[in-house]
DNA sequence: GTATTATGATCACTATACTGATTAATAATT
DNA sequence: AATTATTAATCAGTATAGTGATCATAATAC
C-alpha cells in the first residue's frame, strides 16, 4: 500500500512465520481443496445447472428409491435443514417428487422423476470429467493413494461430523 | 419405510451402484473432509469463539501487519464480499481494527488489535490439537504424504479456483 | 386411554462461499 | 482538463452447512 503504513513501521509482526504455518494445516487445505473441487464441478457441468451437492442428493435418490429427507440426508452427510433446501431446490426443478407419506405423516417421501434420471445420465460424462481434473495435479498410483487417504480420513472421523454419514 | 413405498415395487433404480461410485469421488470425499475438520476445529476451539475462517483470516493481519481487504482475501483464497464479512465479524469482536486508508481512500486499512494478538496466542494450542485429529485415522509417514497431496492438489490448480490464492 | 417421549420436518438465525451490479475513488488516455 | 478505464468495497441474491426452537405425528409407558 503506501505511507500510512503499519507494517513497513512494525518490522516483525508479533507471530512471525505462524501464518506460514497455517498454510499448511490440513484443515486449510482441506477448505483450499473443498473449494477448487466445487469450482471446477461447476465449470463442467454447466449446463446442467446441478451444483455438487444437488447431483450427490438427486443420485442417492435415484438409486434408493423413495426414501425419507432424514434419511437422505444420512446418505449424503447433510444435516435435515441443509437437505431440505437441497430437495426443495430439485424439487421446483421437477427432478425429484415429494410428497407426505400416508402411511406416517411425519415423513416427506422423496423420489426421482424421469427428468432426474435423464438429467443424472446427461450430466455423468461432465462429472467424471470434472473428477479426473481435480486430481490432474497428482501421477495415477498417486491419485489412488490420495483417493485412500481421504476415505480413512472421512470415516474414521465419521463420528466427529456434526452430520455424520448414516448408511 | 413402509407400504406405499415405491421402492419395493421398482426393483433396481435406473443407475444402480452409480451412487456408490459417488462417494468414492474426490470431490464427495473431499466436501465430507473438508465438514469434518470444521467439526473438529469447532470442538477443540469452542472457547475461543473463533471459526476456521476467522483464525486463519486474523492470523494474515497478524502476520502481514496493514494491509487492504482485496490482500487479505488473497492470502486465505476467499472472495471479495465473504473476507469481507469475516472482517467485520472480526472488528465487531475487536479483534482487527478497520479503517479507510487516508492515502487511497477506496481501501480499508486493516490491523490486528492486541486482543486480536492475545486470542491468537491463546487459541492456538487447540487449533494444533483440532489438525492432530483430524489426521489422526493415518500413521505419520501417511500424514506427511496426504498433506504434500493436499499441497499439490491445491497449488497445481489454484488457477481454476473461483477465489485463487494471490500470495 | 391419557401422559410422556421420540422423531421428521420446518423456521429463524449464523456463518461460509460465491456472482453480478453498483458506487466511490484513483489511474490512464487523449 | 475531461473522458475513459480500473480498482476496492459494498449490496442484493443464491447456495452450502450448520444450531436451537417449535410443531405435528407417532410410539411408548403407565
Amino acid at each position: 500500500m503506501n505511507a500510512d503504513d503499519v507494517h513497513a513501521a512494525e518490522g516483525q509482526p508479533a507471530q512471525a512465520g505462524a501464518f506460514a504455518e497455517i498454510t499448511e494445516m490440513p484443515g486449510h487445505l482441506l477448505r483450499r481443496c473443498q473449494q477448487i473441487a466445487v469450482s471446477i464441478f461447476m465449470q463442467e457441468c454447466e449446463g446442467s445447472g446441478l451444483t455438487p451437492l444437488q447431483y450427490v442428493a438427486l443420485s442417492a435418490v435415484d438409486h434408493h428409491g423413495e426414501l425419507d429427507q432424514n434419511r437422505l440426508g444420512g446418505l449424503v452427510a447433510l444435516d435435515r435443514t441443509t437437505i431440505g433446501k437441497v430437495v426443495t431446490k430439485l424439487e421446483t426443478r421437477g427432478l425429484v417428487a415429494r410428497r407426505r407419506s400416508t402411511d406416517d405423516r411425519r415423513f416427506n417421501a422423496i423420489t426421482c422423476t424421469p427428468a432426474g434420471r435423464a438429467l443424472l445420465a446427461e450430466v455423468r460424462p461432465a462429472v467424471e470429467a470434472a473428477q479426473a481434473r481435480i486430481l490432474e495435479p497428482l501421477a495415477a498410483e498417486e491419485q489412488a493413494r490420495f483417493l485412500g487417504y481421504l476415505m480413512r480420513v472421512a470415516e474414521g472421523n465419521n463420528a466427529h461430523s456434526r452430520a455424520p454419514l448414516r448408511g
